[in-house]
DNA sequence: TTAAGATAGTCAACGTGGTTGACGAAATAG
DNA sequence: CTATTTCGTCAACCACGTTGACTATCTTAA
């Protein structure tokens, strides 16, 4: 049974996923414009979830997200540039500066999520509920690892 | 038939898929540096892959990989100085100066489809040929359009 | 043929995201 | 009380992207 299909140049996989990422990103924030968040950018959605409901410091986003903690500070500087992230003194811990989104971040957040669950939805009702979750089981199988890190623009480029 | 299974957030499907591409881009990469080729970033893989054996111009590399050809001509430096790439006059075209391949850049190039073929067979052998055909059928399917953009940094970030 | 327009490449300035190294201030451990 | 660790920040640097401006060259059309 030598390759009873011929089989597909390996390349293609990767850029097939990179393009589904990326097509999915460029959706949530389509509609994240139309929502009323055209200044988040792709990275920022990401940024929002490590920081989390409950906040967080610059180190520990660091951490969270595979990037150095003054990586982290200058991105937190911009993210409250914009609205979406607040600092403030650790009362318990004169070093620390808690981060923690302001009300738009929660907002933008949660929009984020919702937007999501219904792309998913879209992906669900052209290929099937099945397939969706067939692609996830994989992914979750060859990929377990690499679950969150965000250091793209370095990573990729760098 | 009201989801019998209750159905994953819709927010682990990108970040599932980004995790996909960065193992596939790092197995790559790791076993390049381990074929004499350490140097080579995620990026120029792909930049290598537009120049192609041909060869082509700075403006017509930022056509096919999405970004300007100020971008362009400023990566093609880069792997100009390390070895991968070189510059020559255009002699019918004085304007024009062709970007092509090193011999080394050709190496790497050939290594990174081998590799790539490889990392697929690995794939397959995990997850079986059919659910590797329908992942890259599936992706086809729902990102079509973003077949070939490689602005990462700048889009991810930006 | 000459003037006008389009195209190729480069330079400069800037923004975003990443890195490392150094440092002071504050908490913690001995 | 001193030594160490940790947190945040500053500074310098690199990779990658952008737009705008400019020269040189090719092309087109009057």
């Amino acid at each position: 049974m030598a390759s009873p299909e011929p089989t597909r140049p390996g390349f293609q996989l990767p850029l097939l996923l990179l393009a589904g990422f990326r097509t999915l990103i460029d959706d949530l924030h389509a509609e994240l414009a139309r929502e009323g968040h055209p200044d988040l950018r792709p990275l920022h959605g990401f940024v929002l979830q490590a920081v989390g409901i409950d906040g967080t410091t610059a180190s520990e986003l660091g951490q969270r997200l595979g990037i150095s903690k003054q990586a982290a500070g200058k991105t937190v500087d911009r993210l409250v540039a914009v609205g979406y992230l607040e600092r403030v003194d650790d009362p318990a811990d004169a070093r620390r500066r808690l981060v923690r989104m302001t009300p738009r971040g929660v907002d933008g957040l949660r929009r984020s999520a919702e937007i999501f669950d219904r792309l998913r939805e879209r992906w669900a009702a052209t290929l099937g509920q099945d397939r969706v979750a067939a692609i996830e089981d994989d992914l979750s199988t060859m990929a377990a690892t690499n679950w969150f890190r965000l250091d793209m623009p370095g990573w990729f480029g760098g």
